[in-house]
DNA sequence: TCCCTGTTATAGTTTTATTATAACAGAGAG
DNA sequence: CTCTCTGTTATAATAAAACTATAACAGGGA
């Protein structure tokens, strides 16, 4: 699971910590059932504080990908609860999809990206 | 161009703002050309100070929904630059396919989804 | 006992968002 | 010309969020 901070973005590290483990979920990178590094382990790996790490976890936690219990650490549990995620994709999907029919992104195209991103989750 | 502003949400004003005035454009409710309310006039009208629609403004304007002029105000102006707009969509949906993937929606659910949605933007 | 785990507490810094006033320049209307 | 509207800029203050730094505690395993 390898991570990579950009210090740079304006996205808050807890938040690119959150998206690049559930991108590492989806791609199968890290398989149900695993654990991730310590919080302190993690925290110096990509180079932050441990609290930083350890808001992601709690996020990730909160939002059903990870069960955290203090003997095996961060293990990746996904919770399959499907309505607040749908409800969840219509809002993120909603303004997403706004922006791209302003700018004239046709709804083939959109059908097109989806499979070509898709393709990297199974 | 109602504008509801959720003073509870996590979600920061301007971005609240930015992202009600570009579905109010997916929507057809406000048209190329036309205008919004003056910086001073929204503030009012919404609640909140000056400064906070300016960013707003700026920010639509820095992404290409806007042209604002010091005579006609803030115009709906949308520059249909498919290169950039193409790589924020897919950024966009790379990482809000991630985490229905691990919820286990299916692609024919989004598919489903896309074409709900886009049925309110023409 | 020692070491690892998550958790909690406290405090300080930095950054961002928001508000408050104020002023300026350009354009249009009277 | 004067008045009033526009966006723009500057400055300052407040509030909240993000991040870091230390430190300590409790539970589990070796």
């Amino acid at each position: 699971m390898y991570i990579e901070i950009d210090f740079e973005s304006s996205e808050a590290i807890y938040e690119q910590l959150c998206n690049q483990i559930i991108l590492g979920i989806a791609k199968n990178m890290i398989r149900e059932g695993e654990s991730l590094p310590s919080v302190r382990a993690m925290a110096e790996q990509v180079g932050v504080n441990m609290h930083t790490v350890n808001k992601a976890y709690n996020v990730l936690k909160e939002d059903g990908f990870l069960s955290v219990d203090r003997r095996r650490g961060a293990v990746v549990y996904v919770d399959k609860e499907k309505i607040t995620a749908l409800r969840e994709l219509k809002r993120d999907l909603t303004i997403a999809l706004a922006k791209a029919s302003c700018k004239n992104i046709s709804r083939a195209e959109v059908h097109a990206l989806i499979d070509e991103i898709c393709e990297d989750y199974k």
